[in-house]
DNA sequence: ATAATTTGTCTATTGATATAGACAACTATA
DNA sequence: TATAGTTGTCTATATCAATAGACAAATTAT
């Protein structure tokens, strides 16, 4: 059985049309329904999951819902192309140099930014005492004019004063680490887990609610191993898959 | 704000009580909730989130089931130390290795195993013809008698023949590649992404309905890059994070 | 044209989810 | 020993989720 999923659960807090718009999501992402193609019909689909048909035509309505699928009378449901942006992580992961080919315009837009002292997780990541200013910024990836990650990035306010604003004005993260002598950096560690998304990434991703984010929790180093930016990021997940390459 | 989530989704498929439940998992891995410690009031939380304390009751019941917390009546909530386990993945990626020091005991279990054609994903994966045999591994990851994975590995049926014997016998990849003259592989890539989990990973990784299962996609290959080993690995969310080392 | 297939809409019924309020049972503390 | 605070249990009600069946509307094939 190669990528066929099981069978669905009951009673588990995700209602079935839920859990089926996920399973017709990974169909489509391993091949079982192609692109450009039309899904089985609704019946075919209702027996292969073992629920009803209007079970199955919730899970249709909430992925037309989200562009992924488009449903015509009498002809049948077809896969719209939406491919998955992969994402590449590595030592030299920066957002905008890692789409390079799959999206022609990409930047960094800054939703809002604070400073506020640095608990014990951000103190130790940066090598700060606890409670030492940190400036706070909520920034939202875009590539082609859709937002493909969020992030919550924090710098040491003593040596990075005023980085909000080369953020906003530079869009790039690599780009305002210039103006603060840092040539180059490379990346410490990145920590990978998953969740479902919570309200402010539904909105700030313009996810469908229920929809699951990957997230990234990394530290920036300068060349000499000094950490510099300690950040958690989100990828919708429904979007984004995240390629580990093996050299750099 | 650091690590304090926003409102609760209605009417998106996941139940508010699964929501809540995911929202205080979080809160105990980011640190606002600490271990050992009492959780606050049902009311207290009821008013955060914004919903009737049956409905925290709720979501406290799925985790007291699943082990997370323990509820006293007269006194409170505990939260119960549940540290997740930390998977490096990286260039040299092996199941057991890769645990040591967090786990004294740890092994892979054979679940089933089959031959099959190739369908397109895994031939080209694999280098080999589209239809040919290839061998599938049904495998669970168990560190200290618990399972922390679940994978589906698809070798070369020509070249790697009664691999499933090995795997069997010795509880190994690494170990049972060594009898087929291989004594060193590389990870050549890894795509990331992330699921709900379908109703055979919940029974194979004890977990609760609703969760969320990390996915990996990887192709081991010999050091002249030859590819070896095709593997789609399933870790539960809520007990695994992956880690990518920045060297190796 | 006719039939078969497929999506769209409607009604009805059942069980799960969520809210609301009241009170019991238990614990810790003044 | 009171009292406040907390979890546990119960009843009631409204809404959502899922099943079931029937038929309309549109498309495709015969």
């Amino acid at each position: 059985m190669i990528g066929l999923a099981g069978s669905i659960e009951r009673r588990n807090g995700v209602s079935l049309w839920r859990q089926i718009a996920d399973r017709i999501l990974q169909g489509i992402a391993s091949g079982d329904f192609a692109e450009n193609a039309a899904l089985p019909p609704e019946m075919a689909l209702a027996e292969r999951y073992g629920v009803n048909r209007h079970t199955v035509r919730s899970a249709i309505a909430a992925l037309v819902q989200e562009g992924v699928l488009k449903a015509e009378q009498g002809r049948g449901t077809f896969v719209l192309s939406r491919k998955r942006l992969s994402y590449p992580i590595g030592a030299r992961t920066r957002f905008s140099t890692g789409l390079q080919g799959q999206t022609t315009e990409r930047h960094i837009a800054l939703l809002s930014s604070s400073t506020e002292p640095a608990n014990r997780r951000i103190a130790e990541a940066l090598g700060i005492a606890r409670g030492s200013a940190v400036i706070c910024l909520e920034t939202r990836g875009e590539a082609d004019g859709h937002p493909v990650s969020r992030a919550t990035t924090w710098f040491a306010a003593k040596r990075f004063a005023g980085i909000e604003v080369a953020v906003a004005e530079t869009g790039s993260i690599t780009a305002s680490l210039k103006r603060f002598g840092i040539n180059d950096y490379l990346r410490q560690s990145t920590v990978l887990s998953a969740r479902h998304a919570d309200a402010d990434d539904l909105a700030d991703l313009e996810l469908q609610p229920g929809a699951i984010v990957l997230v990234t929790v990394a530290v920036n180093v300068t060349l000499d191993g000094q950490p510099i930016q300690f950040a958690e990021s989100r990828f919708p997940a429904e979007r984004v898959e995240l390629r580990l390459s093996a050299n750099d």
